[in-house]
Parts: structure tokens; sequence; C-alpha cells
DNA sequence: GCATTGACGAAGG
DNA sequence: CCCTTCGCCAATG
């Protein structure tokens, strides 16, 4: 993929962010969007944690779900189960693919890091 | 260069 | 309350 120096900063940020996620809290898409500026392009935030698994330091993408806490991208795992256990070894509750306590684990960048 | 596709989200029917 | 459509923007065909 072309690197554009826009859209390697981009990608870098959400790295960024995601790699600040407290272990045991989870964000969703949008917030991430929302805080790295690109605002409503929660998609393009997806889109960079694809490229995630590739970057290193490891970005802890397990933690990023949608807004409804769901696990919508645990396909794009090593393996489909990756995903929920690796928020089960940070004692989050995962059932049906939807995080527990979703409102409660929330780690809004926007809030935790100072808007 | 236009059309399709997303690990999303909000709004409308 | 469930389903569809639209907006978002970059990548891909």
């Amino acid at each position: 993929m072309q690197y554009h120096p826009k859209t390697k900063d981009f990608f870098q940020n959400v790295f960024d962010i995601v790699r600040l996620i407290p272990k045991g809290r989870v964000t969703s898409y949008g917030a991430i969007a929302k805080y790295s500026g690109t605002g409503g392009s929660a998609r393009m935030v997806g889109w960079a944690m694809n490229a995630s698994h590739k970057v290193k330091p490891k970005v802890p993408a397990h933690r990023v779900v949608n807004r409804n806490g769901m696990l919508t991208g645990k396909a794009h795992f090593e393996t489909p189960t990756k995903m929920q256990e690796l928020l089960a070894k940070e004692k989050i509750k995962v059932q049906n693919d939807t995080v527990m306590d979703f409102s409660t684990l929330f780690w809004d960048p926007a809030v935790e890091l100072g808007l």
C-alpha cells in the first residue's frame, strides 16, 4: 500500500492511541477516530487496525471494538477466538462476541488523555 | 478514473 | 425495535 505522508501520520496516530489503552479496558473505533482527528471516519481506524498486526511494537487491537462493544474484528486475528482469549486474559468478560460491562470498561482517549 | 469494499456510526423508515 | 441507507475516506479492482 502506498504510504502517503498524511496517511502514514494517521496510521501512526491511531497505533499510538491504541497502545495507550490500559490493560483490562476497551475503546471504540469511533472514539479513536474522533481523538485522532479523522472525526467520523471510524472506518479508517478499522483499516488502520488491519495494518496494525505488522507493526511493531504490537498494537493491542483486541481492545478496540465497535460502539456496541461487539468484537467485529475478531475474524481478522490469527484465529476467530484469539481476540476473545486475549480479552479474557485481561479479565474482560466476553459473551456472544460482545464485551460485558462495556460502558464501565470503556476507555475514552478524549477523556482519559484529556482532550 | 470510476466502482466497490470495509475491524464504523448515526439517522431514517 | 429491526433493517436499510447514507456519510465518512482510503485502498483496491
